[in-house]
DNA sequence: GACTTTTAAATGTCAGACAATTAAAATCTG
DNA sequence: CAGATTTTAATTGTCTGACATTTAAAAGTC
């Protein structure tokens, strides 16, 4: 684990990248405590609070975790799915929220990757996923909800539909995608006719998914991609409206 | 912009999680200059070594840059899709290092997301993308090669695939799954007869793509899954007999 | 032996200082 | 006055030393 000396540009970051490495390569084992910041300032031949700086780098990435107090110190954490998520999210909402990403990109993504996981979801969900699906629909059936409100319930039901193909890793990717499109859907408002529109398709998605029934899965998620393009074309087309006249 | 200061534990956590929320909220816009260092300190009332380890943890994230000198100072990152995809690697493959998944759900998923892509890229694939395919096929017949070298000719040749289907949101999100499989890949030991199969394999899929052909690709890419796996499974027995021999 | 107190190690935070960098302002020069 | 040069000031990067806080282990006590 050695730096380069003679680059005296950003020591801090070298330091962490020598430490990411060795835990990437596996240099360092999971729950493996880390020298203190006096030995770490020692070795790489810095100060505390430059190594300090390199150690908050890594926390804020979940690499480590530290503990204060006698046999404290910095431990090479597991990286939990959970973990994962959360900053999958955080990564993919700022992503589309900084480079323009037009919504039927994002949405051809995040249909595609759907589609993906519903074959494996029929063959494999349980009685839970499919009682999440179901809460979701009957929620968005109610008629004080708010836009807001209906698409964290479409955000859910989605959910539950991904991780109904009992694949972590699936629903990791997933997570992302989903949760990231949902600042935009809320720029969407639904009126009655849409939403029972989409309730209707998510009700024949749920069945055909209870009844194992992949291919028609399938085309009810085609026909929800058209359908939700189509919104969201008419919302642009509004507002072009608006500002022209 | 405020932190609790009943809460003495981690304020440099604390103020990192404020000037985030800002930025996802949107209250800071991409290129804007936070206030310099010791403003940060004198607003949240904290020294700055403090404000440095909550700004060294943005930057960790790529959420903001710095630069030094007069008129210098953190700045709000754009977030590009090539920091995204970097760091949607690295915790991917430390996801998949660190959770003990198995091969098959890994490998399950990496083709589910990909037979996600192959329909698009069959569509819409350049001449450049669909030259790369070809490139790699041609690298992983060289006699001379070693498995790490194949399987990153392999990678290429996968990533070329997604890319082609011109929705820079898949190619990030497959990034991941496709390049975190590699140190799993690379497990795997590729006899002359089982990289003839997988050229073979290749040849059919770039062929496919070629004439656009997506069911075909669509049936490649699973039979590819099936052989991947099974490879894998041989060396799984090969090694269990091993050790119980 | 069980409980309490002390101790030491480690992280968390602060204050003040200096170095390095850089853009802008001030100055000089033709 | 225009352009080149020097100076200046602002800002980040780093260091030193100190103290506060937390916590587990060691020492002491009944």
């Amino acid at each position: 684990m050695k730096i380069d000396p003679s680059n005296p540009a950003d020591l801090s970051a070298q330091i962490a990248g020598a430490i990411r490495d060795a835990i990437i390569g596996g240099d360092l084992i999971v729950d493996e405590r880390l020298p203190s910041e006096a030995e770490l300032a020692d070795h790489f031949d810095v100060s505390r609070p430059t190594v300090r700086e390199a150690l908050k780098r890594l926390a804020a990435q979940s690499l480590i975790r530290t503990q204060r107090g006698a046999s404290g110190g910095a431990f090479v954490n597991r990286l939990s799915f959970e973990n994962a998520y959360a900053q999958q999210i955080t990564t993919s909402t700022l992503l589309l929220s900084m480079n323009a990403v037009s919504f039927d990109t994002a949405c051809e993504a995040r249909f595609a990757l759907e589609r993906a996981c519903s074959p494996l979801s029929a063959l494999r969900r349980t009685a839970d996923h499919l009682a999440t699906m179901r809460a979701e629909i009957h929620r968005q059936q109610q008629p004080g909800l708010t836009d807001e409100a209906f698409c964290a319930s479409d955000v859910a039901f989605h959910r539950a539909l991904v991780d109904g193909a009992g694949n972590p890793v699936l629903s990791y990717q997933l997570a992302g995608a989903v949760e990231a499109m949902q600042p935009l859907m809320n720029m969407i408002t639904f009126t009655a006719r849409s939403r029972e529109a989409i309730v209707a398709l998510h009700t024949e998605l749920a069945d055909a998914v209870e009844a194992g029934d992949a291919q028609t899965a399938d085309s009810v998620l085609v026909r929800l991609e058209d359908y939700t393009r189509t919104l969201a074309g008419d919302v642009m087309a509004a507002r072009t409206a608006k500002a022209n006249g």
